[in-house]
DNA sequence: CTGACATGTCAGATGATATATTACATGCCG
DNA sequence: CGGCATGTAATATATCATCTGACATGTCAG
């Protein structure tokens, strides 16, 4: 009933691609190094986000870049990219209400705009938050921290 | 990475036990019949409810009522009782960025608070929606079909 | 051209969790 | 006290997220 951590894996992967565009050459092991996850997960996510046009990659190429500057990546834009692709939205319904019963019958039509209307409002916050606010936030806490 | 079906039983449930509360004796079975479920399944969905205050049940006694008005019942408050148990939010965090890595050793707390912000204006929402709608709407669509 | 290397992808293992089901305990009422 | 409904525990099943190893694909350096 959550959404997978593939997306914070997703934003992770992406910051540190900024990050360290400058210094280091990033490839998918630096990166899973960096998360603490398996190479392929890293992988798996990065091609996602790469169809959706987030970063570029490509086989026998080393190396991976953005391909927007990062004030132009919202969370709701990962999220799409790596969580977004079953289709089902935020709720599950009991598949199988009784519809010789009026409210069983009724249901699920009486409920189904609500709950999407629930869905838009997470994703519309999620549309507020770009990528650059996370970095800003990382890159202060750096210079803290020395 | 969803919300339980638990959610739309419990208000599917409460939506019945008040549709039918002059007609029927609404027993866990007769509701199990409704929702098209197992009874158990609906006797721990009314578990978590009595626990929230929103409906009446007790051991011995035939019979569940609701405590409160529909109007004063919210998704919100149907949402805590039988799916906040869980109190690990709607996000997922990968749980081990490396530390040595300056991106990993902060970007826990670059997100946190931005996803706390997700989920608050989905629950916000959810306050927004009462069970007195949903009946309404039910209630609508039956007169429609006679 | 070939070897090294990184991305891309697939198959299977593992673990967690939602749901279903059986069984039984608890407590009220006729 | 017997019938009935709620309450709860234990277990099975199915689904899915995640992990991991293996291998295919494509590029570049030499």
């Amino acid at each position: 009933m959550q959404i997978t951590s593939r997306f914070t894996i997703a934003v992770h992967v992406i910051t540190a691609i900024d990050y360290f565009k400058d210094r280091e050459t990033v490839t998918s092991s630096f990166l899973a190094g960096s998360v603490g996850a398996n190479p392929v997960i890293i992988r798996t996510v990065m091609s996602r986000l790469k169809d959706a046009g987030i970063i570029n990659a490509s086989q026998g190429k080393s190396g991976i870049s953005l391909a927007r500057d990062l004030a132009d990546i919202t969370f709701y834009d990962v999220y799409k990219a790596v969580d977004g692709a079953s289709e089902n939205g935020l709720f599950n319904f009991h598949e199988n209400p009784n519809t010789d019963c009026p409210v069983g019958r009724n249901i699920h039509m009486a409920m189904d705009d609500r709950l999407q209307s629930i869905q838009r409002s997470m994703e519309d916050q999620m549309k507020n938050i770009t990528l650059a606010d996370v970095e800003s936030d990382i890159m202060h806490e750096i210079e803290l921290a020395g």
